[in-house]
DNA sequence: ATAGTGTGGGAAAACGTTCTCCAAAAATCT
DNA sequence: AGATTTTTGGAGAACGTTTTCCCACACTAT
């Protein structure tokens, strides 16, 4: 080891012979290069306090020549914050996550915080354990999007106890944590609203059964407001879960009541839905039409394409990270903040009233226009277009 | 604040008025209450050194009663491994790595360690800032999907200088890190064999100009391959991106020289090559059959359901782990290790040949039998090549 | 002159672990 | 019995920062 007292040659980093780093430069090497204390060039480089002009200088040359790079483990000891966030969520291989997931990493990073990942499994056990590793690692704060209405309360309960945690996309419980989330009750009056102005009047819901905010506020929702616009109350309710499996068997159950829509809960679910009513020859949009939620990836090109709910991902993100900087700028206390953003209804093929249904065939696949969100918050929206393809 | 030094009652931990924790407990105040020192207790905690009976029941009942929870910051500091490693990718929204980062974030998980997830934007730029901060963070180890062939090389080859990094899925020139990949030759060699056997013979492709490790391993297969089975050699050839978009232009590029089946490197190019294909009237797979690569997420239920070739993502990750775990349990040296799986052809509709071609309309969709994989080398999955691009 | 008032800089104490020494006690060997 | 080795436990030094003191010096105002 001959490079181990180099005096702040113009070498930089200092390698062994198979060019692999050996010593990372730590403050005390800067410090005895520059001449001055290891205190002094913290300040420095901090920028806590002011220095001297001159001292400033050297300091800096000699960071820069020995690649000085701050240890941010021993930085986050001391000072009590790691710069880094938590994101829990229940299965990344859910479509609609990822996009989620890339706002959120972005809009962290722009604040210089890093993302640790956790992959429940949808399995709450797992989330518990998952957010107390992540205690333990001493994240500054917690993102979580509960795998389960009620399963996942205490353990959110208990972390929100140490650390600011925003619920994301699905709440659980009121008071539990801040938290951000898409207005299911509005996106679904769009879409009852688009079905009764568009002539359907046996409007069927098929949704999921479990205790998750998505699940009950969409059929809730489904609920009240197909008993105000609909002459007969609402249509037939079935409930699984959101899987395409699901879908596919809700079909049977509804179709004996002649509907002339299916809504559905979820994307996937939908999908399900017209894969079941293809193979059974039910003509969509001219017999039945449906309808999905969230807008995940390539609901553009399902055929028919399928007219959905899009939820405001990058403002769902951005307000979430805001909340969090809000908890950890000031004392973590105060009320909880329950923040709803309204989704957008993107009308597409599967909802085309029948009068303007192309014939089926060789030439090219109908799709209705656009219609502008009814109530879209923000302009910052989306950046996803899926510019429809005609 | 009363509550500070309260004898080890069995409150556990001390909250204030709000529910918040206030004071975490560290070793110090478990070795006070259980009468020994602070180093006896990170024993028995840790179980570093054998300890006495009667001493360490003592001690971790303190522990359990004061419900300590060990700062995995001042582990980190002390010991110099922080049990995280970087994950960085091109683009979580590419619908391809949800299922790898989930394998991997398992299979980490699994060890004990966690995750730090890095979001590129494709952008070798940005790549190469996410990866600096991510060693700063004194992440143990990385893993990186390289957003660009050639523009990421650097960063990459800096970083592996410094920690353990494994490169996966996509490669960045030989030699530079240890790589896991899927055999992108093997892959295509079974798509166009299945296409000649099943009577093709004027087999076109549509792939992605780029330097990634995809975009030209996937084209020099094809080439190789319908050099050597065709008679006429390797058909037309359009280079463009990964993109959907693409897809759509491509067709109309390769079609005026009547291919009868569309080879595309990609799913996503392979979705917009059946959406144009079926815009124009084009029948698939009547008169064109069409495959893609990757096997991403629903594309067994576009229409028609896709052929592709199936990258073994759960081996890829497990693969990839298993060599971080090598380079972090040795020395980190030894020559660099690259790592081919064979992927697995799954034949849907797209493809079926003409005579076995159902007739459109109202009766299921025809499914093709799934062919079992024609070279899975081992049972783990893993063709180990050393240095082998073949 | 003396007392105030900044200002630039260093020594050293944290932060919560792990780990290296040492010393005492206990067990084993001559 | 003494001479070893083996256990068991404590004191305290790391790890690389940030931050709190405190001192020395140069001014300015009495």
């Amino acid at each position: 080891m001959p490079a181990r007292w180099s005096p702040a040659g113009p070498g930089a980093a200092e390698t062994d012979e198979g060019g692999r780093i050996v010593t990372d430069v730590t403050l005390r090497e800067v410090a005895r290069a520059s001449g001055c204390s290891v205190a002094t060039v913290s300040r420095v480089l901090a920028g806590t306090r002011p220095v001297g002009a001159e001292t400033a200088r050297r300091v800096r040359e000699a960071a820069e020549e020995l690649g000085y790079r701050p240890n941010q483990v021993a930085r986050a000891l001391r000072s009590r914050s790691t710069g880094t966030i938590g994101l829990v969520l229940p299965q990344i291989t859910n479509p609609f996550f990822p996009s989620l997931v890339r706002e959120v990493e972005h809009a962290l990073h722009a604040e210089g915080r890093a993302v640790l990942l956790a992959d429940c499994d949808d399995d709450p056990e797992v989330e518990a354990a998952r957010i107390a590793d992540l205690l333990d690692r001493q994240v500054d704060a917690l993102l979580v999007i509960a795998a389960d209405g009620k399963r996942s309360r205490d353990a959110v309960e208990r972390a929100a106890a140490h650390v600011p945690l925003v619920l994301l996309d699905r709440v659980c419980g009121p008071g539990v944590a801040d938290s951000v989330a898409t207005d299911n009750a509005t996106g679904m009056a769009l879409v009852l609203d688009h079905l009764v102005t568009t002539g359907r009047r046996r409007i069927c819901f098929a949704g999921a059964a479990g205790t998750g905010s998505a699940a009950v506020e969409r059929l809730a929702a489904y609920e009240a407001e197909a008993g105000a616009l609909l002459p007969h109350g609402s249509g037939r309710v079935e409930l699984g879960d959101f899987s395409l499996e699901w879908g596919r068997t809700a079909v049977d159950r509804i179709l004996p009541s002649r509907p002339d829509a299916i809504v559905c809960a979820n994307d996937l679910l939908a999908i399900g839905v017209l894969q079941r009513l293809r193979q059974l020859g039910v003509d969509v949009p001219g017999d039945v039409a449906v309808t999905g939620f969230d807008d995940i990836p390539m609901m553009d090109l399902a055929d028919p394409a399928l007219t959905t709910v899009r939820q405001p991902v990058r403002a769902l993100a951005a307000e979430a990270v805001h909340l969090l900087g809000h908890r950890l700028a000031g004392r973590n206390d105060g009320p909880r903040r329950s923040v709803r953003l309204a989704p957008e209804l993107v009308v597409r093929a599967s909802s085309a009233p029948s009068a303007l249904r192309a014939p089926r065939g060789a030439s090219s696949a109908p799709r209705a226009p656009r219609v502008p969100s009814v109530s879209s918050a923000e302009d910052t929206g989306s950046t996803r277009t899926p510019e429809v393809e005609q």
